[in-house]
DNA sequence: TTGTAGGCGTTATCAT
DNA sequence: ATGATAACGCCTACAA
């Protein structure tokens, strides 16, 4: 069934069904009427891909991360989804590609969707392209939204991780606490990039702003963000600096649990003689006892935004490079005293 | 570029090149090589689009569930992925399709697909079609392959609920405990099918072996899944039955967690007064106190198989309709006696 | 072993 | 307002 079947039936040429189909051009009111008839009669759908060879161009906005399967990313994925049908555009035409975490497949892919022209825009999460692959898609006429990253020149939604961390280290300042340890993830890593050396801006603008010295000693690095991790640097902490009176841990919320767990089980009160704040706002944290105090991360608006940019500069309507930075907020709960 | 300006600069015509694409046909090891530089040197990759409708096919897989954020989905959609380079089939090459629960948008996926012919095969998680869809898809020769679902006639990977659901009784019963309460999902919803039911089943069963009568008041209903309700429905069983002393939490760890909780706030010891075993086992288990004894679900196998069998199907080597029973596995940790 | 010619299903251009 | 014709980029009988 093609549109040569449903023009026979309908008594006209292909031409005016794909005028119908469109919605361009002149047509009557009444072959109109007749030619959907038929359409629907027939349970009829245009081939995709023989539209999009003719027009020569993608129909869809694609979307690569590392994977499918964290609750941030797919949390995104879903913001940018239901923004498609709010806007009524692209609906259910969001692509997903998954890099695995490799360059080889990062770089087939992006070269899949340029050359086969798959797409009208891509959004790139926790995944950044290589200049040669900027300037080729540049060249191309498909623009590329990074979230969670940053290049010169190409357009940006990123979380403002500085002030996430100066709201939830100023909160603890705020409260007169006065040891606060920090634990951080690795810096200098490619796939998490500048994210924990920004969270210790932060935190040491809020020191600094509340007269309290930076003390290395009170700065613990993790690498897999986990409960198991959070628990033992918690305890490095302590051995270093008996005094702890806070922790904010910019590693997640995942690492916080580990760090309270831990104090329990050194018999700590939490919030009593110890508070912790996390970092991510996953749903566990409202569930936990004592519940976390943590930073949201507007990780569902995130991708609403970048799905928005990403339709603007696909239909042309994004002029400049944009750089958007959206600010966290901190989720007061019970684990600071 | 297309193949025809990659035959002009390396002396051949398209056809030539189609053939060293494809790697069909006679070609010399030379005119081979010759033409393997020359896509090289461009960078060139043929448009899909264009195969796509010259071949008449998808050459894709398309995976459709009812959302992909979940723990579960996303879980099962890297097993097929796995399963995909592991087969170095469809590498890349699986499509993702969200309902967002609606039956609209289920409706329109499947007939995009269809009529697009959009897929090779297809891959349903928490979603039937119904069916006329089924046979429809039969006459275009588009396998499905039912995630968690079952129809007559269509092949299907599904986890054997009663199976796992009584192993965990039975390590309940095996233990001398004999006031064993049942919380569980609504019956008769379709979007979850007849898992509760099942659950309930397997249950029922242990008891029946173990020589214990089942008790109506131990079943307790929840729609949700979720942590406050767990923590509700402890608190409903316990009211009708003091004398409990154990509860499999068939709705899942996130609740059997509320239920532990419930049990602290009440000063109940678990499992010393006690014993609770989930289901699902989800990260958090194996890290919270104490360790959640739960079912393990095996969704990232489950993804491969469906995966492995959508393949097959695709290249007609799946005769008869296969319906695979996946057993679950029971995680033993610390929350029975 | 390689080339020629036609077809896949759509959209776009230019007549009518 | 509608139709005839070409074009998109690829694949594939069939011919050479």
């Amino acid at each position: 069934m093609n549109i040569r079947d449903i023009a026979r039936l309908a008594g006209v040429t292909h031409t005016t069904v794909s005028r119908v189909l469109n919605n361009k051009g002149y047509i009557s009111e009444e072959t109109k009427r007749k030619v959907l008839r038929v359409i629907k009669a027939n349970d009829f759908y245009p081939s995709e891909a023989a539209r999009r060879i003719s027009l020569g161009m993608g129909e869809e906005i694609a979307f690569i991360s590392t994977k499918y399967a964290s609750q941030f990313i797919s949390r995104v994925i879903e913001g940018a989804e239901d923004k498609s049908y709010g806007m009524g555009k692209y609906e259910n035409k969001l692509t997903l590609y998954s890099t695995r975490g490799t360059q080889d497949l990062k770089k087939e892919i992006l070269m899949r969707i340029l050359h086969g022209k798959l797409a009208d825009a891509v959004i790139m999460l926790f995944v950044e392209p290589d200049r040669a692959t900027v300037l080729a898609y540049k060249k191309a006429g498909i623009p590329i939204i990074l979230l969670e990253g940053k290049m010169k020149g190409v357009h940006s939604v990123t979380v403002d991780n500085i002030s996430g961390a100066y709201e939830a280290t100023s909160f603890l300042t705020g409260k007169g606490l006065k040891k606060i340890g920090l634990i951080r993830g690795e810096t200098g890593v490619e796939e998490v990039g500048p994210t924990p050396m920004d969270r210790e801006k932060g935190y040491k603008k809020a020191l600094l702003e509340a007269g309290i010295a930076f003390d290395r000693n009170l700065v613990e690095e993790v690498k897999s963000y986990s409960f198991e991790e959070g628990k033992l640097a918690f305890g490095k902490l302590l051995s270093r600096d008996k005094a702890l009176d806070a922790v904010f841990c910019a590693a997640g919320d995942i690492c916080a649990m580990g760090v309270i767990e831990q104090a329990r089980e050194l018999k700590i009160k939490v919030p009593g003689e110890i508070s912790v704040i996390g970092f991510d706002n996953i749903i566990m944290s409202s569930q936990v006892k004592p519940a976390l105090t943590t930073v949201r991360q507007p990780v569902y608006e995130m991708g609403g935004r970048a799905f928005e940019m990403a339709v603007d500069a696909a239909e042309g309507r994004l002029g400049n490079v944009v750089n958007l930075l959206v600010k966290p907020q901190l989720i007061v709960r019970e684990s600071v005293k």
